[in-house]
DNA sequence: AATCATTGTTCTATATAATGATACAGACCT
DNA sequence: AGGTCTGTATCATTATATAGAACAATGATT
């Protein structure tokens, strides 16, 4: 299996995945969007938003669409495989969405890559590992390995975090910063008061990171949460993910940070390894 | 490469997603399908589907759309967040797909529950562990726990199976016999010689699986291929998954058999169990 | 380098196809 | 039973997606 272009820094509108109902379908960017396509992927993400089976006129009222609207989408959706609806006239996510969604995974084929060196590193450390694509100013965590302790951290799989304050983030950020630099400028929000937020200072951080290897993070996202990163490279030097290790400061000390940082290193660099004699 | 099929116990209507590009848009059962959210849908597969970005007009011959319809769709799914554009004019699919049809097997909830029951198995028998829900005639592995030994088996997570030839299939099928006979009755697709495809054979079988509690696949779907699967119960009483362990049969003897198949029905129970504990 | 063959993108008239109001039919509750 | 919710079907209207052609940007071949 050939490895394929990922996604990278890019153009692309990001679109977040808010759990709000209040997102406007109409107001685009100047160009018009196929409205029944945005209008049917919105139930749809909708319903697989929901733990439980949903009703036409409920769901147009959430989404702001006439009734009669809402119901022929649901019975697109359902004729397309999407949606089932049930007997009690509700209707639900199937698993097609996940069966498409896992090919697109699948077709990144870092995971399977990846994932001994993850598992090693979770060994080792008994901390969440994670792996992570960039998605424009985020990361987005595409696999982890549980911590084996009882506090768990927070991010799931499918999650995303920013990319200026986190590990995996930051590894990323520092290998692409000429190109990044000038967008995450006034984008630098705060999260903790250790954030980064003044970009003389990030500058400094991404030169450092660069040096080293491997990024740090000393609770710029969460609260007393340290998260580490190195950078996995494609065979043509495109930065294409990160592998990363969370954890709660009360389980570190200096020399434990070093270890972690240099296992999470060369871990990466595993990995870009793997991904130079795997074919392409 | 075809998309599996996904169908489930209810009146959904089936639509085929073959990868043949003759798939007729508009000829549907009386009913009309909003085209553009089906022609839309077909690309975001197609695209997710690939190992590779695609161009234009490549989609657009592969799914029989025109040149400026396919390219309005790609911006549409573009600006939605879909589908992402590459500078060398190419399209591909992002993690949004992914990041949606994780919510929906999250909903689903068993996933978390069965987990540590899977693991056990696999600590226990070393062998392929699956986590089945049903699908129509099919099932489909929502979860895997991959086998720990050199030989690997086939089918992916993600992937389906016939409902009447698997253990995890026949364990489910034991459960709805009475409302899935009539419909398997006349599709008793034969896989390798030791497939049941008599209904008075598998009338009995499933009588005899039922009492047992258990399902027994002895090759019945791949050559050699063993496996053995129990039902998940939800607390309304319905079927809702099954867990299974595969094995090729060099691997086991009729004691062997007989302990996999005791521990996989009692890592059921203890699912359906906590089913039961935890909230509705 | 220059031509040629492709591919991606923009534009606009046209007709298709999605839309919302209305009406009807089952639920479910009191 | 009566009333008030639901979900579903119908249909005229018009917005909206569509196809086709023209243009621009490739990049391959000579």
């Amino acid at each position: 299996m050939a490895i394929p272009r990922l996604r990278f820094w890019s153009e692309t509108i990001h679109l977040t995945l808010s759990g709000t109902a209040s997102t406007n379908l109409t107001d685009k960017i100047g160009t018009t969007v196929d409205s029944t396509l945005a209008k049917g992927l919105r139930v749809l993400e909708e319903l697989a938003a929901s733990a439980h089976p949903r009703g036409v006129t409920e769901l147009s009222r959430e989404l702001a669409l006439t009734k009669s609207n809402a119901h022929r989408l649901l019975r697109s959706l359902s004729h397309l495989g999407y949606v089932k609806s049930n007997a009690n006239r509700t209707y639900e996510a199937t698993l097609k969405v996940w069966q498409i969604g896992l090919k697109v995974i699948e077709n990144l084929n870092i995971n399977a890559i990846a994932e001994p060196e993850m598992q090693r590193l979770s060994d080792m450390t008994g901390e969440a590992i994670y792996l992570a694509v960039p998605d424009d100013l985020s990361v987005i965590y595409i696999d982890k390995v549980e911590s084996t302790r009882p506090i768990r951290s927070f991010t799931p799989k499918g999650g995303s975090a920013p990319i200026h304050c986190v590990g995996t983030g930051k590894a990323l950020l520092s290998a692409n910063y000429g190109q990044l630099r000038n967008r995450i400028k006034e984008r630098l929000v705060g999260y903790t008061d250790q954030t980064i937020t003044e970009i003389s200072k990030l500058d400094k951080d991404m030169a450092a990171t660069a040096k080293r290897g491997y990024a740090l993070d000393k609770g710029e996202y969460r609260e007393n949460i340290y998260s580490f990163g190195a950078t996995i490279y494609l065979p043509t030097g495109e930065a294409i993910a990160a592998i990363g290790v969370s954890a709660p400061n009360i389980n570190l000390n200096k020399e434990r940070i070093v270890t972690i940082c240099q296992a999470v290193q060369s871990a990466a660099t595993r990995v870009t390894q793997l991904l130079q004699t795997s074919n392409g």
